[in-house]
RNA sequence: CCUCCCAUAGCUCAUUGGUAGAGCAGGCGGUUGUAGCCCGCUGUGGCCCAGUUCGAUUCUGGGUGGGGGGACCA
């Protein structure tokens, strides 16, 4: 595959490229580089940890990059997560993997990481305290967002050692691609600047899109405050679908969607189809009664996008669609968290534990 | 170890020695072929233990949790 397919199959779903430019470089010189994206074990698995990754993941392993899928246990720790309790928090990650299993990835190419695991030695702390020397307090400060923390919210002390150490992950796993969320950002910078200042490889940042919540954009003061307040999150039910809703559920939170006929801007919908739907068929069918024009199909995003911003499509027709078309890629994770023992074990654990924030 | 402040609804907060409200969030309904907007309706609550009192959410003491300051180590 040549290099510049391959950037084409990153930008299908990278929101930004830091840069593109070294993206390239690095295609050229290296046939597999190394990508990450870290979790913090905790709650229940939403789309857009299932689907969306899978999704991504199927496109980076195309273009030859070898992925690590990071479970940051001790950052989940740090973060008070699950009460802060490790055990529970590493019942969540072994349910995580296996949501990635029925999501259809293959934990043979693609590598599992516990934060545990690599933090176990000096260097690991030697790298921390390196990398701590090179970032100002204030700094640091701002980048607590990537905890999923609001600015101003009170802090521990050890809520500060976070942003240096993921930091310390991304050159401790020697990684070419930090391949996150825009919510995570921060970090990454932060790591390019101190890859800079120490010397040491600076990692390429390709950041996904977050996901709109059911709830659609709720603005605030920021476009960073907007993306935070507006993300499909696990914690808030009502604005996130879950890798174990029922049909029932589906249609119910689909149909309370915000969806503004013939708008595209912060239509979560619209999202849905583009970063889920259309990355995993090849034809969108929509029933729609005869009054309303019948039956409609769309070959891809754009059709679809097209016909929904003239009006051609209404929103009440688009959630029949959506929902039909999540729910036959959502029945087989579920129906492998019903049918499959251990992997039902696992949900039934995780769904008990109390999630604190 | 000492000391001060705080603890009321999911959240932010108000009030009162006679068992409590507001805003936001949530739920329900109306209006739209969806949702939102708008309009109407609506739920839940005083951290724990003891004391004072006819009566404590309110006053006092203790506990627990959170936050600030200080002592010791220096």
């Amino acid at each position: 595959m040549d290099v510049e397919e391959k950037i084409k199959l990153i930008k299908e779903f990278a929101q930004e490229i830091v840069t593109e430019e070294e993206l390239r470089e690095l295609f050229k010189n290296n046939p597999h580089p190394v990508a990450y994206d870290g979790f913090e074990p905790s709650g229940i698995a939403p789309i857009h940890f299932g689907l969306l990754r899978a999704a991504n993941l199927k496109n980076m392993l195309k273009v030859g990059i070898k992925f690590k899928l990071y479970l940051a246990d001790y950052f989940a720790f740090i973060n008070n997560k699950l009460g802060g309790d490790l055990e529970n928090i590493r019942l969540a990650g072994e349910y995580f993997i296996e949501v990635w299993k029925a999501c259809g990835i293959d934990t043979k190419k693609v590598e599992v990481v516990w934060a545990k695991d690599i933090m176990d030695g000096i260097d690991y702390w030697d790298k921390t305290l390196r990398i701590a020397k090179e970032i100002s307090l204030e700094r640091n400060m701002r980048a607590t967002t990537i905890m999923g923390r609001k600015q101003g919210e009170k802090l521990s002390m050890g809520q500060l050692f976070y942003p240096p150490m993921q930091v310390t992950d991304i050159f401790h796993m020697d990684i070419d691609i930090c391949q996150l969320g825009m919510d995570q950002r921060r970090a990454n910078m932060l790591a390019r600047d101190v890859a800079d200042k120490l010397k040491w490889k600076k990692p390429i940042a390709v950041h996904h899109h977050i996901l709109l919540g059911l709830q659609g954009l709720q603005k605030k003061g920021t476009d960073e405050e907007t993306m935070m307040a507006s993300k499909m999150s696990k914690s808030d039910p009502k604005s996130c679908i879950y890798m174990h809703d029922t049909y029932d559920e589906l249609k119910k939170k689909i149909n309370g969607a915000f969806c503004p006929e013939g708008q595209e801007e912060g239509n979560p919908l619209l999202e849905y189809c583009k970063h889920i739907i259309f990355r995993n068929i090849k034809a969108m069918k929509i029933k729609r009664p005869e009054k309303f024009g019948g039956n409609i199909e769309f070959k891809n995003y754009e059709e679809l996008r097209e016909a929904f911003v003239n009006k051609k499509l209404h929103p009440m027709d688009l959630k029949v669609g959506v929902a039909e078309e999540l729910e036959k890629l959502i029945k087989p994770v579920r129906e492998h968290f019903e049918n499959d023992k251990r992997a039902k074990k696992l949900y039934e654990a995780v769904k008990k534990l109390k999630i604190t924030r």
